[in-house]
DNA sequence: CAATAATTGGTAGCAAGCTACATATTTGGA
DNA sequence: TCCAAATATGTAGCTTGCTACCAATTATTG
């Protein structure tokens, strides 16, 4: 059988959670709650929702039942937009700022130990690669639709 | 922000997904669904469940449920292995085999279509690539213990 | 300005993934 | 031989992902 690219693809991704769920495991957090709350971080405005969906190319049911999660346990709450009462932005408490540094550790020991080996243009190719992969599944495959430049 | 391998993976596989997804959906298959199909076709012998789990790296819980539905929709039956009663063994029904050539042709088509563009030595690096990580990370974080030749 | 569009979010209900625990069968060793 | 370990599968209960449908708010357009 030839070289299964959506095969690794799903390997590869389910070896990274693993590995970032048991990092996470002690926190009370799991991989995607912990990468929520890493984007809440560095975003420079308390996000709402749609943000996430966006960023992380989830539904937003998936994003929804993530926050609920995340607020049920302490570590978000959110505060209605006063400018527009649609959105619901999402604010990082104290137990979540806790949390942020560890995070931040673990994804980037975690990205180091991927490519272990790899000489510096190896990863560089391979993140090219992978881009040009979803480049050219996303075209068609994803709905989520590119807004173009209103170049207004 | 670095490129980040991990979320390349899942955004890779979720757009392989979707787009396997939509090709069976008319065949009230899954993605899931639809590669266990094609295994068991492609086996020599009728597998066991346990046989699918190696080769999917997947928890036997999650096997089992996708077994459990193919059974339900009518694709495949269980009968018990002879010589060891604790193996259910899978058999593809003519309603399963029907469908083998159109999955067989989705996979290969959604393959094709995620290199599009990539030399031949492109996609043999892209491989390696993928390998090599999953290596890196299959080492110290599955659990699927790799049995060893009993060199017997 | 009013009616319609688009946007944001919620809920229901499903599939697919997991861990943890339980059961049955087979294998192996004292 | 017989008891213990390994193996194959089952079940419960959770998270995460999805689609489909609904409600509220905002933006647009006649």
């Amino acid at each position: 059988m030839r070289p299964r690219f959506g095969y690794y693809a799903r390997i590869l991704h389910s070896c990274t959670d693993q590995s970032m769920t048991s990092a996470l495991a002690s926190m009370d957090l799991t991989a995607a709650q912990g990468h929520i709350l890493g984007f809440v971080h560095r975003s420079p405005q308390p996000p709402c929702p749609r943000d996430i969906e966006e960023a992380f190319r989830l539904s937003h049911p998936t994003v929804s039942g993530l926050l609920t999660r995340l607020e049920k346990k302490g570590f978000i709450e959110f505060r209605p937009d006063e400018n527009d009462r649609r959105c619901k932005r999402i604010y990082m408490l104290p137990k979540g700022q806790n949390v942020v540094d560890t995070m931040h550790r673990t994804i980037e020991q975690n990205e180091r130990r991927m490519v272990q080996g790899f000489t510096e243009q190896e990863k560089e190719q391979f993140a090219q690669f992978m881009q040009r992969a979803i480049e050219n599944m996303g075209a068609a495959t994803c709905k989520r639709k590119h807004k173009e430049d209103p170049q207004k």
